[in-house]
RNA sequence: GAGCCUGUAGCUCAGCUGGAUAGAGCAACGGCCUUCUAAGCCGUUUGCCGGGGGUUCAAAUCCCUUCAGGCUCGCCA
């Protein structure tokens, strides 16, 4: 029910609309005050009257009749404050929460619009570390969200899979590498013997002229240097698979650098059938000085392509390809400027979707002792992460639950969980300083709290058994405690689309850890299991609706609901 | 030097499309398991919302300015 909207239409005031007085109407401040407000201020000088009269006033000729979902109207202090009847409001909002069951908070803003969301894109050859969970678990989230709004989605992992490293490995392969070793070992003994080159490469310069070679062999599809390139690809990708799977993270194209090689060309054409490339220092740019940024690079000046060509071809294969209403670009902030200067070269060639695009920038992650590089071998595995949540979370486990079953798949799933709760609590763009300490920490706001919360709630639903005829005694959810649950359960569908709004899953996350919070507040003064059936019914009934909204917004985030732990 | 971002409790952060006394978690201390999961709950303590101006009935929130930190600024991606 919209409450708002029913509040506005019992107030008229000269001069304004009732989508504007709709729009000034806020949730009530504190409970005391009801729950909703509308501060009569703005008002005063059309009115030419004082705030307080204006609030009073109000408040007189719409308790003279009292729609039959309110329970009060009042003015303190210039504010017009609306108490809702709580029983007839929590019966409303649990009956809807729990009739549609999974599909609460689903709407189909998005039917028939295509959103296509870049995210993750790891570098083939490299690790998958702790810098790369933002990207991954956000684009996945946001993903998730705008799937759940009715859009068409696509999540694209755009690999990293071409340019001189590859030479380098090439080198690199043949000089130290082993089939066998690179088999077993997988992706670190790529990474290895990739460091291994970049030592070897400050006093052997021959060596970065051969890897230079070998990239121009792979740009010219010789057989070996192929067989080479896909051998090194497809170990990267079988190792990430896992972790991919771990984090529930999917995608719908792998579509990366290389898949671009050959649709660059055209790209260059329309920009110089258009006049917008000019030359200078011998390479070709697209001169931007107009709209205050500095010239966006497309061609070196031995006319090989850079990353911004690379990414206007991707720009249009997406438009054509899926011809999306949006195209998220979920990477660091780093590329604040990269991104500007590409949509505005969009701009500039006359393609209208370039306000389609959008750069969703992130934090980086840096390490206690510094930045992560893979050169200096100074980085953290995000698979020894969460093998180490999940280590973590199995001792817990084992101590507090000896005799529980399936104790591997649950320190699985509450481990990995609080890996990714921390990378979705906080805003996007935040930095971050990784630390064991921060990240295997499962008291408090955290991911095990939110699934234990869920245990919790699953384990008063289980002895409930099944749903009894008796009629719920809405009362008794209506108190302080149980009513600020209701008030949260309502409030789901409205938190998806402001995450979506702002591509922000942080706000699902911190709205569970409302939700969460507000619910054990209200298990530790209420007995749900109550002796009296109709006060047990309507509590059983608030329970089995924050389960399911928990169980709804993990699904968003990626986490996994365990029913016992 | 220019552009963008960040600055809120000892620490990590919410709140920022202006509204009523600025909120959580961690850490510290104290309490609560013979009743539904103590990975929990309750209580105590903590704030020049970086500083200064301005707009407004009302500013952590908007504008200007200033300081501190981060990122970026032509042939890497």
């Amino acid at each position: 029910m919209d409450y708002k909207k029913q509040l506005a239409k019992l107030i008229a005031l000269d001069g304004f609309s009732q989508g504007e007085i709709e729009s000034y109407i806020t949730p009530a401040a504190e409970v005391a005050f009801g729950d909703f407000s509308l501060p009569c201020f703005r008002f005063s000088k059309a009115l030419k009257k004082a705030p307080n009269a204006i609030a009073s006033e109000l408040a007189a000729s719409i308790s003279a009749k009292l729609p039959d979902f309110l329970k009060a109207v009042g003015a303190v202090g210039g504010y017009l404050n609306f108490t809702l009847d709580r029983e007839r409001a929590a019966g409303v909002a649990l009956d809807e929460v729990l009739t549609k069951g999974a599909a609460y908070g689903e709407s189909g803003e998005g039917k028939g619009k295509t959103v296509c969301i870049d995210y993750s894109s790891i570098n083939i050859a490299k690790p998958f570390h702790i810098g790369h969970l933002g990207t991954t678990v956000i684009g996945a989230a946001l993903y998730r969200i705008h799937k759940k709004l009715g859009y068409n989605t696509v999540g694209i992992n755009h690999l990293g899979d071409f340019g001189t490293q590859f030479g380098k490995l090439i080198v690199a392969y043949k000089l130290w590498g082993d089939k066998r070793g690179i088999e077993a070992d997988g992706l670190r003994a790529l990474v290895d013997i990739y460091v291994r080159f970049h030592k070897e490469e400050e006093t052997s310069p021959a060596l970065t002229d051969e890897a230079r070679e070998w990239f121009l062999k792979i740009e010219k599809k010789d057989p070996e240097a192929l067989e080479l390139f896909h051998f090194f690809k497809d170990t990267t990708m079988k190792e990430v698979e896992k972790t991919y799977e771990r984090l529930g993270v999917t995608f719908d194209s792998y579509a990366g650098e290389s898949f671009y090689n050959d649709k660059m060309q055209p790209v260059i054409d329309e920009l110089k059938a258009k006049n917008l490339l000019t030359v200078s220092d011998g390479a070709s740019i697209v001169d931007l000085t107009e709209y205050g940024m500095p010239p966006c690079l497309i061609l070196r000046s031995d006319g090989a392509s850079l990353y911004a060509t690379r990414d206007l071809a991707t720009a249009f294969y997406r438009k054509n390809t899926y011809n999306f209403d949006k195209c998220l670009y979920v990477v660091a902030y780093q590329q604040n400027l990269h991104f500007k200067q590409v949509f505005k070269v969009v701009e500039l060639m006359g393609h209208d979707f370039y306000k389609d695009m959008i750069h969703v920038a992130y934090g980086m992650v840096s390490l206690e002792d510094g930045a992560m590089s893979t050169r200096k071998g100074n980085m953290v595995y995000l698979s020894d992460v969460l093998d180490k949540a999940k280590e973590k979370s199995l001792a817990i486990i084992r101590e507090k639950s000896p005799d529980i079953k399936d104790a591997e798949s649950i320190a699985e799933a509450v481990g990995v969980g609080a890996v990714i709760f921390s990378a979705l609590v906080n805003n996007r763009i935040k930095d971050n300083v990784f630390s064991y300490d921060k990240i295997l920490n499962f008291d408090g706001e955290t991911g095990p709290y939110l699934q234990y919360t869920y245990a919790r709630c699953n384990s008063i639903v289980e002895k409930a058994g099944i749903e009894s005829k008796t009629a719920p005694d809405l009362s008794s959810v209506a108190g302080e405690e149980a009513y600020a649950v209701v008030k949260l359960l309502t409030e789901y569908p409205e938190v998806l689309r402001s995450a979506k709004e702002a591509y922000e899953p942080s706000f699902v996350t911190r709205y569970l850890i409302d939700l969460a919070q507000a619910y054990n507040k209200f298990y530790f003064e209420n007995r749900v299991l109550d002796e009296n059936a109709s006060v047990r019914a309507a509590r059983v009934r608030l329970t089995k609706a924050v389960k399911l909204v928990l169980k709804s917004g993990f699904e968003i985030l990626g986490i996994q609901a365990v029913e016992h732990m």
